[in-house]
DNA sequence: GCTGATACTATACAGTTGTTCAGCAAGGAA
DNA sequence: TTCCTTGCTGAACAACTGTATAGTATCAGC
């Protein structure tokens, strides 16, 4: 902020590493796969061609980091404990909070799927790391259930759970008019009430 | 298939815009928006690369088509009557048949979401037909809803429901493998039934 | 100071992108 | 037959794609 001098900063790869990946997320943000190249996101982080493949080694490395941050930045949100809420109710907050419900975000979400789809390097990562959102939403579930002692296929309940959740992401980029957050926030009660009961948390 | 002949027929603009489309759908089935390029598109129908711009304008002319042609065949199925079920149900058993439930038709879905989410000829396509989509799925619901004698939001729960089915499609794509026919099916059913009622056909 | 490692730039490269356009050829109308 | 419309080709275009690489600048350890 105070810097007035506007010489080209040394940083280390690490921090190097994050503003590109800030950069690469900034694209496609904007506009998709196809805001993802190497000129529009050096344009975007300020830096010559050459650092993408220096730092990453390729434009498949950049958008590999890109979607091992969203998805750790995700799961931070989705486990942060919310005083006097249960597990489950503090993941249906986080999911329709500003953080994860933003346009942008879930515009990021939209691109990366379709690149885990048809793009090998992507979909290995994915397969690496899906499993442990899914645990954490199988656990919230099976904890939840058993509060109100009840039985639960958690598995099962949660696939159907992330299927409604990416679906409101889809939702949110091609038309967020029709999906406020507190719409969202009801048909995900709709949806798990019937399997995990009425009594979901001290606060409720 | 008798035609030995290999000369290249001249055919009718509407027969050889049905062609491009086909060609365009298998690319994008085949390796999402990256592989929706004039080369491959061309190459796919066998043609030379002025056709597309010819009979399209441009590539995003072509794009268009495609979206209306998926749009329109999506909707045929889904209010295609079936003997013995009611309307709504028809459509759970039309979303997970074959023709929609598969992975590749689900891949191009996939991709135009990502392409009306950034694309502003994309997006005006899509808004002047979605109505349509919505519009059937809430008469369905609300068909049902009534048979039980029961009060409806069919604006809410069809918003939720297009959510759940997009999220299949996203599923579909992303870990196919996770979601049967069945599961989706079940999950349909366990999110409907407390809106819409338990009896919810002649037939179930 | 010197030295080696490395963050970083800038250019060059071959291949691909979408679009334009001049011209060919098939078929209907006269 | 002689037109004219139009489906269709193939080459040419400038802009852009990702990557490789030679060279420069900066830092840490000595």
């Amino acid at each position: 902020m105070a810097e007035t001098m506007r010489r080209k900063a040394r940083l280390s790869a690490e921090e190097r590493r994050a503003l590109l990946e800030d950069a690469a997320c900034a694209c496609i943000a904007r506009g998709g796969i196809r805001d993802f190249t190497v000129d529009k996101v050096v344009a975007e982080a300020g830096v010559s061609r050459g650092l993408i493949t220096h730092h990453f080694g390729s434009m498949d490395g950049l958008l590999v980091a890109v979607y091992t941050r969203m998805y750790r930045d995700w799961l931070a949100v989705m486990e942060e404990p919310r005083p006097g809420l249960s597990r489950i109710e503090a993941m249906v907050e986080a999911l329709v909070s500003p953080a994860l419900f933003d346009r942008e975000v879930v515009n990021i979400w939209l691109t990366l799927w379709g690149e885990i789809a048809n793009n090998p390097v992507l979909r290995d990562t994915h397969r690496a790391l899906y499993g442990d959102y899914r645990a954490a939403i199988m656990t919230a579930l099976e904890e939840a259930a058993q509060a109100n002692g009840r039985e639960i296929d958690a598995e099962t309940v949660a696939t159907a759970f992330i299927c409604l959740v990416d679906g409101f992401g889809v939702q949110r980029c091609v038309e967020p008019a029709l999906l406020s957050e507190e719409k969202a926030r009801a048909a995900c009660w709709a949806f798990l009430r019937p399997h995990i009961g009425d009594q979901v948390g001290a606060a409720r």
